[in-house]
DNA sequence: GATGAATGAGAGTTCATTCAT
DNA sequence: GATGAATGAACTCTCATTCAT
């Protein structure tokens, strides 16, 4: 049980769609404001039934993390292979981590990022592992750019100034706006890179 | 009872003790899994004695969340009074901010952040004037720099993601590391003006 | 369905082997402590089988309070037809209450004496009825000893002075130890019948 | 908190009161069966006024063993300083155990004796250090006995015997029957001992 | 102002039982 | 007969809040 598997692929299984309102609840009222009852309502099932599917109401939050990231680390890969060009890796690796903030897993992303705290301590541990690999990517690529001299700033230091700014985009961005996610992209990689 | 102060100045009173050992509990725990008996064992008290210096749980946090923001504000006008060149005056509202997010304000500031959604909706929107304010000193600023010629991107949007680079330090930046927060300063800087 | 059957004779049928399972695990964690997922993992099948076998987890406790009461009532008289010496037949009655208490069938006994209140009223009394006949072999034989002037004590007394020492052996004695049952049948019938 | 009292003595306080209805309704419905809201409302308090004066549903099992053995063992070892006498003494114990058993603690007694396994390994242990003590007793006056030569049973047996005999009394002993406890005492004696 | 016992609604979780497959 | 997901009532325990002292 509780198999790891892709959020967006999993689709229509129970699984998936408790995984999925849990998210979207959690990341309107909070993990802690959400109740199973809550849930199950989203679901569509009685609250006794999710612990069919979850040990524990967190667990669900811990599949939602454990998911999510390994979804976006996979995304990235991906996109990574498309190009050797540094800036242009960089430029992949900004938007889809801004897809991901604002996307399909945007309410999946905020529970990563606000509810950290209600994890227990070991299972944080496990998320910062996969967490780490995910950072890991972005290092490279941002060395690889100050070894082709096109960033000025530290890039550990940039990394992590890059880091709030586009995960505070799910604050304010909305994709009804006039600014496309490429638009966005491009400016967030401007303040990266040297001219 | 419950007037907004400053909550540095305040400092021995029971209230100003309260708030500083409720932000620093919401920012560790988290509001909800904050009790009030931490609370007030934290203080030293028993738990019936908060409700003489607070209606209620909820009080407390919004009375942190509007001592910081007057407070910084406060702050932030001072210093702001000190230059009239644009990118000096911008210097100044990143260090502020800087400060707010990391220096003795800091707890109250994260828990301005993360525990928002605790708040009834009601309070959230007397928190939102204030803070409207706050971000009207900051795009004066802004578009001052893009009158002078100074910032290539949309003050709007360049408010937003420095705000989120900002504030995001919260989450990696130490007194005790190499760079000063003078340093970080700059370097945020030299991502928002041109050359 | 569910006639009453010998716990031992019918050995491997699914139905013997639930009871069993069941008696042993009522005795290990109590009635109540102990769920159908216990048995129905301790039998190998899935829970909702369970019920195709027995129509509630009460009725898996009457059983095995059923069965055993006859199991041992026709075992005690058959070796009761064996000798027509009061003392002789008294010292039958002890061995095979030792037999009952700490062999094959001990921990169906240590559920019949240990889980009484989970059994509804009305069943509570159907098994008292068998109870009864079983209790009316013991005080027939003690009755024999007091016309004999084998004992001291009132029967009704002895019996229970009796019944209590008996199946508080359940709690100490060991197989493996020094005494065998036979020895320990001598040492109570010792304590009923004069020197 | 919860610092072991005599449970007679500390009368109409709320923990005394509490641990006496506790003790009665975990006697007769056992302690499984038994809801916190069945307690209080027994008590007269609103279950989750409960947990001002125990932490636990299993905090009350287990005071009230604790408090219990105390008090009977307190008891008898008042009634040992009366005599030097062993058969006096032997019969001092009896009657102390089967007042125990029968009297005003013989629902915290049953409990002590039935709902053994509702309690975690853990605290099983800390009371059977004082059973442990209480054993002592018996088995100090037994073997003092043995050395007068009035017993003819291995002490360790005989005090086994006795005390499934004794304890048993509280399923079918009743104060307004003909035998008074005195009687039974001497009953109960004139098994253990020689002429 | 301070106390702390009491409240009572509501939380997460368990589990015997059902039933479509 | 067997399965196992689903049910829903009931459980223990938590906690913000009240109030007599």
């Amino acid at each position: 049980m509780n198999e790891s598997v892709d959020l967006a692929v999993e689709g229509e299984s129970p699984r998936g769609r408790l995984l999925r309102e849990a998210a979207h609840l959690f990341r309107e009222k909070g993990y802690e404001r959400t109740t199973v009852r809550d849930i199950a309502a989203a679901v569509g099932i009685q609250s006794g039934s999710i612990f069919h599917h979850f040990r524990s109401k967190e667990d669900i939050l811990y599949y939602i993390m454990v998911d999510t990231i390994e979804e976006i680390t996979a995304r990235m890969e991906a996109e990574l292979a498309r190009s050797t060009d540094p800036v242009e890796r960089l430029r992949s690796l900004i938007f889809c981590e801004l897809q991901a903030v604002n996307g399909q897993t945007s309410e999946a992303m905020a529970v990563l990022v606000y509810e950290w705290r209600s994890l227990a301590k070991e299972r944080q541990e496990q998320v910062l592992k996969l967490r780490d690999y995910y950072e890991h990517l972005w290092l490279s690529v941002l060395q690889e750019c100050a070894a082709a001299g096109q960033i000025a700033v530290d890039p550990g230091i940039l990394r992590r100034l890059l880091a709030g700014a586009l995960s505070w985009t799910v604050t304010w961005y909305r994709t009804d706006g006039s600014a496309s996610l490429e638009d966005l992209a491009s400016q967030a990689l401007a303040l990266a890179v040297k001219r």
